[in-house]
DNA sequence: TTCCAGGCGAAGA
DNA sequence: TCTTCGCATGGA
C-alpha cells in the first residue's frame, strides 16, 4: 500500500491489457493511461508502471475487496506449473502469461453473460454499458461520470419493453426474469458459492437464458468454480483441432476438458480461448491489429 | 444482400 | 437424447 494506492511489485502474472481484453469482463475501459472500472460501487484505476501494477483510489478498508476481485492471493506460477504437461497449453500460457481470472460481482456477471448469447463482444459491452447508464447509480471520478451496474431490485421492477431500449434484443425477457428471481430470493447467488460445481450449475440453468455455456461463465468468472469450462465457438474450434480431432457435442467437449485439466479446467480454458482467438482473430497481444 | 456472433429454448425425431 | 430452427441487433 502506498499513498497512491495498492502497488504490486514485479507483477509477472498480471497484464492489464490481457486481463481486461480477454472477454471475461465487459466494463473495464482503457482511457489512455490505464483501465478504469468499478469494484463495489467505487471507481478503481489500474495502471501498468514498467514491471509493477498500481491500483488507484483504494482505501485501507477496501483493500480486501480489491485483492479478492483481482484474485491476488492466488499463486499463478503454481497453476502454470501444474498445466505444463500439455504442450499446446504451454504455448498458450506463454502468450497470455499475464492473464488471471477475476472474481466479478455475480449478478452483474450473470446478466452480462445472458447478454453474451449469440452476440459479439463489442455489442455485449454496449448493452451492459447501456443498462448501467439506464438503471445504475452515477459516480463522479476525476471529472468523469461512471455508472454502477444496476441492482437486482431495480432491474426486477422494469418492464421488458423498457429493457429492450438497451439494444439487448430478444434477451430482454431473460434479463427481467433473472433479475426477478434474484431479487425475490428464488436464486441465491451467494449460496451457490458454497455448493459443488454441478449443483450450482444445475441451479443456474433453471433460469431462462442460461444454458451450459453461460452457466459455466458465471461459475468461473464470479463464483470460483474452476472445474467450469465454458465451450463457445472458439473453444470448440481449438479443442476439436488440437485435442479431439472429430466433431462431438459441446457438452462432451466440456467433459473431455474436465477429464484432462481437472479442477484447473477453467484456467486452461481462459489461456486457450485468448491464444486461439487472438491468433486466428487477427488481434495482437498488446491492443494493436495484425 | 448475406453471414455470423463467447447460445438458448422449443419442437420434432 | 439428439438435431434443427428462429431469435434482435449490428458489423463485415
Amino acid at each position: 500500500m502506498t499513498d497512491l494506492g495498492l502497488l504490486i511489485k514485479d507483477a509477472n502474472n498480471f497484464e492489464p491489457y490481457q486481463v481486461f481484453e480477454s472477454g471475461q469482463c465487459f466494463r473495464w475501459e482503457n482511457d489512455g493511461d490505464g483501465y478504469a472500472g468499478i469494484i463495489k460501487d467505487k471507481v478503481i484505476k489500474v495502471k501498468k508502471l514498467d514491471r509493477d501494477i498500481l491500483i488507484e483510489n483504494v482505501s485501507k478498508e477496501e483493500i480486501n475487496d480489491v485483492i479478492y476481485y483481482f484474485d491476488l492471493d492466488r499463486d499463478y506460477n503454481e497453476i502454470k506449473g501444474k498445466l505444463q504437461f500439455d504442450a499446446y497449453l504451454r504455448e498458450a500460457m506463454e502468450y497470455g502469461s499475464g492473464l488471471r481470472i477475476l472474481n466479478q460481482e455475480p449478478f452483474e456477471c450473470l446478466i452480462s453473460y445472458i447478454v453474451s448469447s449469440n452476440n459479439r463482444i463489442p455489442q455485449i459491452k454496449r448493452v451492459v454499458d447501456n443498462l448501467s447508464k439506464m438503471y445504475g447509480k452515477p459516480i463522479k471520478y476525476r471529472g468523469k461520470t461512471y455508472y454502477t451496474f444496476p441492482s437486482p431490485d431495480v432491474l426486477a421492477n422494469v418492464q421488458i419493453c423498457e429493457v429492450q431500449e438497451s439494444r439487448c434484443g430478444f434477451r430482454a425477457e431473460y434479463i427481467c426474469d433473472a433479475a426477478k428471481r434474484v431479487a425475490w430470493g428464488d436464486l441465491d447467488l451467494s449460496a451457490l458459492k458454497g455448493q459443488d460445481y454441478f449443483t450450482a450449475k444445475a441451479e443456474l440453468m433453471k433460469v431462462k437464458g442460461i444454458g451450459e455455456k453461460v452457466a459455466d461463465c458465471i461459475l468461473l468468472y464470479s463464483l470460483q468454480k474452476y472445474e467450469a469450462f465454458p465451450v463457445d465457438v472458439w473453444v470448440n474450434r481449438v479443442m476439436t483441432e488440437i485435442y479431439i480431432h472429430q466433431k462431438i457435442s459441446l457438452k462432451k467437449v466440456g467433459e473431455f476438458a474436465r477429464e484432462r485439466f481437472g479442477n484447473l479446467a477453467g484456467f486452461a480454458q481462459l489461456y486457450l480461448f485468448y491464444y486461439y482467438r487472438n491468433k486466428r482473430g487477427g488481434v495482437t497481444n498488446d491492443g494493436g491489429i495484425n
